[in-house]
DNA sequence: CAGTTAATTACTGTACTAGTTAAATAGTAC
DNA sequence: GTACTATTTAACTAGTACAGTAATTAACTG
């Protein structure tokens, strides 16, 4: 079972109709309803990855009349971006001298 | 079937070990042996952790001699934060606005 | 060579999820 | 009230992914 937030961050994010669910929440919120029409899955599939995206926290749901309105926390995705940040450095300063050392290691395996 | 080159990178980061792994790998790198060290796990599992890795293309592999040493791929991490910071303005500049919003739908479900 | 070390692969069981169908709940319109 | 709409939930099938451990391969050491 999923127990860490990120976890459940990374798990939703994971698949491509959810992600397309976010992006079109950035647009503004929408019912449930609404959300289906662009995509070709069946209501109840797309209310199960709105339900995934909820446990992870990425989207709150709101009952008007019976309608459920989407809207996305814009929290969540920070989530994601700060912990990516903190290996920017990385990927920024070392990323010449690390090409240098895998061209390197790929060399002594070759003898 | 994963195909996307999101879902695996997003899966991979689902899980708190792999992602320990990714903040060990920044150190340098490392064999399977040494980073099966720090962690209450078999080396089984850290291998079986390490190519799940591999296969999103966040860790190459090499071998030197009987080792298999694992470098961080950081331009992996880097497509993640890519991902996230597409969202930051919206974040940013629509946090309060969405809070109104939110408190408003919430005071009319209350009705 | 035998013995040890590093790592992978193979096997088993479990949990999660996609997708569908049907039924249930609740609001809206007439 | 009935009919319709929006949504959720349950029940099911089937596929996938993963944890954990056992068995196996390959390389080093003396």
């Amino acid at each position: 079972m999923v127990v860490d937030k990120l976890d459940t961050t990374f798990a939703a994010l994971s698949d491509p109709t959810r992600r397309a669910l976010i992006e079109r929440l950035t647009y503004g919120p929408a019912s449930v309803h609404g959300l289906t029409e662009p995509f070709a899955l069946s209501q109840q599939m797309i209310s199960k990855h709105i339900a995934y995206l909820v446990r992870a926290r990425i989207v709150i749901k709101t009952k008007r009349g019976r309608e459920s309105v989407c809207t996305l926390r814009p929290e969540a995705i920070k989530t994601v971006s700060d912990w990516a940040i903190r290996y920017r450095r990385f990927w920024e300063e070392r990323f010449d001298k690390l090409e240098v050392v895998v061209n390197q290691m790929k060399k002594e395996e070759k003898r």
